[in-house]
DNA sequence: GGCGTGACGTCAG
DNA sequence: ACTGACGCCACGC
């Protein structure tokens, strides 16, 4: 068996967000938490973005902490808003979400 | 195969 | 309240 340690935190992270429900977000500080590291935010948007695209995960629900999307306009901005504004997330005027009310937690995982 | 970078966040001042 | 520096380490070149 070859390494797992470093593995299993990048592996937990794609399971995580695979454990997103529908019409909720997530924070990468957050995921971070989950995975065993708060500091990892960054591994977290890193690894994120780079499996997304191989392991096809819901990455327009993973935001930053801030409720707001990281991405700029014309880099896919629109793209992550139409995405949730479909499950019934909705922005602020400001670009921004009411975390307190879109916020997923670990321990709805067995609800919607 | 090494180096810089980064969809962020926390800590300190 | 805001600013700046640091940390985390996998991915792309």
């Amino acid at each position: 068996m070859t390494a797992a340690g470093r593995d299993a935190f990048t592996s937990r992270i794609i399971q995580l967000i695979k454990r997103i429900p529908r019409g909720k977000v997530a924070t990468y500080g957050q995921i971070a938490l989950l995975a065993g590291n708060h500091r990892a935010a960054r591994l977290v948007a890193r690894v994120l973005h780079s499996s997304s695209r191989k392991e096809r995960l819901p990455w327009h629900r993973v935001i930053n902490g801030q409720g707001k999307v990281s991405l700029p306009a014309g880099g896919g901005r629109e793209e992550q808003l139409d995405l949730l504004a479909e499950e019934g997330v909705t922005f602020g005027m400001e670009g921004r979400l009411d975390l307190k009310l879109y916020l997923w937690s670990p321990a709805q995982r067995r609800e919607e």
